[in-house]
RNA sequence: GCGGUUGUAGUCUAGUCUGGUUAGGACUUGGGCCUUCCAAGCCUACGACCCGGGUUCAAAUCCCGGCAGCCGCACCA
């Protein structure tokens, strides 16, 4: 299985170790080796080109451990967790509300762990499998609880979401991005889930890395100016309608997804394109990577529109890597619910409106005398109350009925006065919506091992791209002879001089040497050879395809910098060559 | 979390049933010889019984517990 193959390669090169090994190991966590580490940054390296600068959004980093109020407004504290119960005879485990649910029918959900333990004693609920007694239900939270300070009185949770570090500070990034929409920011970070029994590999992690975007967009205009750049993208769409219909996806281009209303907006369907070119720069080809729709029944109750972005494995089938969602106002409607502060965004219009308004003026002469200490209070009510209504109770009754707190007002036409003023309107207040690309950098990382490595006979590779690659290039002496390797040393040195990852090898012979360096995706060798001795000429080797180019060892260094960054590619260097 | 199953160098594996000398081999890796461009050959070195307890004169081997991997079930906002 490929799978193996890769992992194999990944643990023995020094890519990915599972963690705590000498102390025989805990699931789901694993270590970034030396190759790993690298190849990871490189990755997070090019999603920060494309979203912090090719889209101007800005990255920020908040803490890890949350306060259990942000995440009580996020919904994660009561969420995020399971009741469970447990069978005192066999054992097995349940979710508390589904059996209960099973065994008389009713909906429990949001009930609180007592409740739901009396309901199972009070409905002689017993265990389905064995008839047995069930426990009492408990909480199984998905986050990881610690407490903040000495005193341990806080509770606080790490973040099992880089999010919500994002919407918590939004009036400080709106006042940042001078209060107008659209704007986008970003996050790269740790996220923990203390899963039950991750099984997964790197796939399912209890600490895992994620880099998310918030965009946030005026609900009526979800438009994107540079949607025409990405319009004849080809995308594997597979919509929720076919989902459902059985039927399998389709190729489609963007423009056409758009227009169809396959996806409900040009900003999703931007991100969708976003992302299907960003995978595609890792190495990760178009035809592994589809776009599947939420079915309405697994999207979560805020999202209006949700894509995963999904790779197919030989061993664990299509996995979703990337969820690009629009989360509507949720967000920020919870958080300024619970904090009680106004996260709206002020929306000028282009044309300020004028329109006509009827509103009450207590006339404050007879309305004090009369109500006296009341007064303060009955005005207050009043703000709430459209004018209109009040204009037309007065026209069948003569007067209007205010209830405050209890005590009812009568309240004559000639307390008020009923005025019809012009109001100039400059704009709205509103909830803007989210638009959230959220990548899981780990499973980005299997995925690129994955469809990069290559097997050819007996040869092994790794057709990492030369931009991502950990190691850059390798430099070789032919022979491991003092001459040979002194100027390939002087030329490793130099070339990390000019920044670059190099490494020398003189162990083996050079077969073994180019075999190795295959095998980690170094995309480029440098090897001198004793004719270098009086030409000063070494000869580049292109990884992919064994082939070898004699280029002067002054130009070098600027030759591998333009390949590692894709400024040529080999094939130019080569045409190049038969040209002169 | 439950049940089944497995655990010997970096990797693959012999030995375990039937307890007994220094745990054997191959590949990899390091050093060297040889070698004028794609895992050749030769010499040499390093390197292992998952952890803890028990039985026994003696445990890689038998028993119990733990941990981890794999498979199935459950879980997966």
């Amino acid at each position: 299985m490929k799978n193996d193959e890769v992992m194999n390669i990944a643990k023995k090169r020094g890519f990915l170790w599972s963690s705590f090994e000498l102390y025989s190991g805990v699931a789901g966590f694993f270590d970034y080796g030396p190759l790993g580490a690298i190849l990871k940054n490189n990755i997070m390296n090019k999603w920060r080109e494309y979203y912090v600068i090719r889209e101007g959004f800005f990255e920020i980093e908040s803490p890890t451990i949350m306060p259990e109020e942000a995440l009580k407004a996020s919904g994660h504290v009561d969420n995020f967790t399971d009741p469970m119960t447990e069978c005192k005879d066999c054992m097995e485990v349940f979710r508390a509300d589904h059996i209960i649910k099973e065994a008389i029918g009713s909906d429990v959900e949001g009930l609180e762990n007592e409740e739901l333990s009396k309901v199972l004693s009070d409905e002689n609920i017993c265990c389905p499998q064995c008839g047995g007694y069930l426990t009492h239900v408990w909480s199984y939270n998905l986050m990881f609880q610690t407490v903040i300070g000495a005193k341990g009185k806080k509770t606080g949770y790490l973040r099992p979401e880089t999010a919500q570090g994002i919407f918590i500070p939004f009036k400080r990034l709106l006042r940042f991005y001078r209060g107008k929409l659209p704007f986008g920011v970003v996050q790269m970070g740790k996220a923990y889930r203390n899963e039950i029994s991750p099984r997964q590999g790197v796939i399912r992690l209890r600490e895992f890395t994620q880099a998310e975007a918030e965009i946030f967009v005026n609900p009526l205009d979800k438009s994107h100016p540079k949607f025409c750049e990405v319009a004849y993208d080809i995308l594997h769409l597979y919509s929720a309608e076919r989902q459902s219909n059985g039927e399998h996806m389709v190729k489609m281009s963007a423009g056409d997804a758009l227009e169809s209303g396959t996806i409900s907006s040009e900003m999703l369907t931007y991100q969708l394109c976003l992302a299907g070119r960003f995978l595609n720069d890792l190495g990760i080809p178009g035809n592994v990577v589809r776009f599947r729709q939420h079915l309405s029944s697994e999207m979560a109750h805020y999202a209006i529109d949700c894509w995963d972005v999904e790779i197919e494995t030989d061993k664990y089938g299509w996995v979703e890597i990337i969820g690009i969602a629009d989360r509507s106002d949720y967000d920020l409607k919870s958080h300024s619910q619970y904090s009680k502060e106004d996260l709206k965004v002020f929306i000028e219009y282009s044309q300020s409106k004028v329109v006509k308004k009827l509103v009450v003026k207590p006339l404050m002469s007879k309305f004090g005398p009369l109500f006296k200490a009341d007064a303060t209070k009955i005005l207050e009510a009043l703000k709430d109350i459209d004018a209109s209504q009040i204009a037309n109770t007065f026209k069948d009754k003569g007067k209007y009925e205010l209830e405050v707190e209890g005590s009812t007002y009568q309240l004559s036409s000639d307390l008020l006065e009923l005025q019809e003023v012009d109001e100039t309107l400059r704009g709205v207040k509103i909830y803007p919506h989210v638009i959230e690309p959220s990548y899981g950098i780990d499973r980005i990382f299997y995925a690129v091992l994955l469809h990069c490595y290559c097997k050819e006979d007996d040869k092994v590779l790794l057709r990492l791209p030369a931009d991502i690659a950990p190691v850059e290039v390798n430099v070789f002496p032919l022979l491991n002879k003092d001459d040979q390797s002194r100027i390939a040393l002087e030329i490793r040195d130099q070339l990390r001089n000019d920044n670059i990852v190099a490494e020398y090898d003189s162990s083996g012979t050079i077969g073994r040497r180019y075999a190795r360096s295959d095998e980690i995706g170094v995309p480029f060798a440098v090897t001198v050879d004793h004719d270098t001795l009086n030409d000063n000429k070494v000869t580049i080797r292109n990884r992919d395809d064994s082939k070898q180019i004699r280029i002067p060892i002054s130009d070098v260094y600027q030759v591998i910098k333009d390949l590692s960054n894709l400024k040529i590619s080999f094939k130019d260097l080569e045409n190049e060559i038969l040209q002169s």
